[in-house]
DNA sequence: CCGTATCCGTCGTGATACTG
DNA sequence: CAGTATCACGACGGATACGG
């Protein structure tokens, strides 16, 4: 930690690709379940539509964290994968989900400690 | 990597909290140098206006990672600092900072890439 | 010194419809 | 199947001025 003064800190060029919306679980998802076609990854989201996972696809592409391949063909057919360089995004994603799942502990210990205090107020 | 369905993941939790355009630089400095007053904080991040600094610090005090104290006196002074849940996060931002050193060598050798293809053609 | 209040532009997200 | 085009809207960040 010595020299890791923060107007010199790296931490916002990983926060810039993993933060929108679908982003980090479209990076689960390939990094589990390898090469994903495109409405296979779209039917594993409820929720996102067309456009928001176009998007989000063509950013992480545009990092080099997923590849696309286009398969020239009726009907179309792309199937998208996690890069190398996406793969070393992986211990961040496993950090930030041990976190989160103790902090869903913090959290309910946090609104148990306020409904006592309204308890007995 | 076994049980950790996308649709389950908490990943979003942490990540929540960690975004924010100055929110990893305040909690990287009070990580490092302890506890700052509001003033300390402003001068030590040129560009960030009263109310940002303000708005980001009580969102980080609203989710308990950081500390505010205020000492009821003329002129004001107010003094924050992480707490010991906000120490938590501490791996998450290592890994990011460590990534993002990396990523920036990634991202010169991609340029030199492209430039080089740009000669060939 | 440490904030709030107001205004305002930009960006991310989404609903919907259309296309090769 | 895998997109693109268009419109709309709210959240976020910033400039500036004022207040205890």
């Amino acid at each position: 930690m010595a020299e890791r003064v923060p107007e010199k800190c790296r931490v916002e060029d990983a926060l810039g690709i993993l933060v929108g919306k679908w982003k980090p679980i479209i990076i689960l998802h390939l990094l589990q379940q390898g090469t994903k076609r495109f409405s296979e990854l779209k039917r594993a989201m409820p929720g996102i539509t067309q456009k928001m996972l176009t998007k989000q696809l063509r950013e992480l592409e545009d990092e080099d964290i997923v590849e696309r391949v286009v398969y020239p063909q009726v009907p179309p057919k792309v199937e998208y994968s996690i890069t190398a360089y996406g793969k070393t995004l992986e211990p961040i994603l496993e950090a930030m989900h041990e976190w989160g799942t103790k902090h869903t502990f913090h959290k309910s210990e946090k609104e148990e400690q306020e409904q006592s205090e309204r308890a007995s107020s």
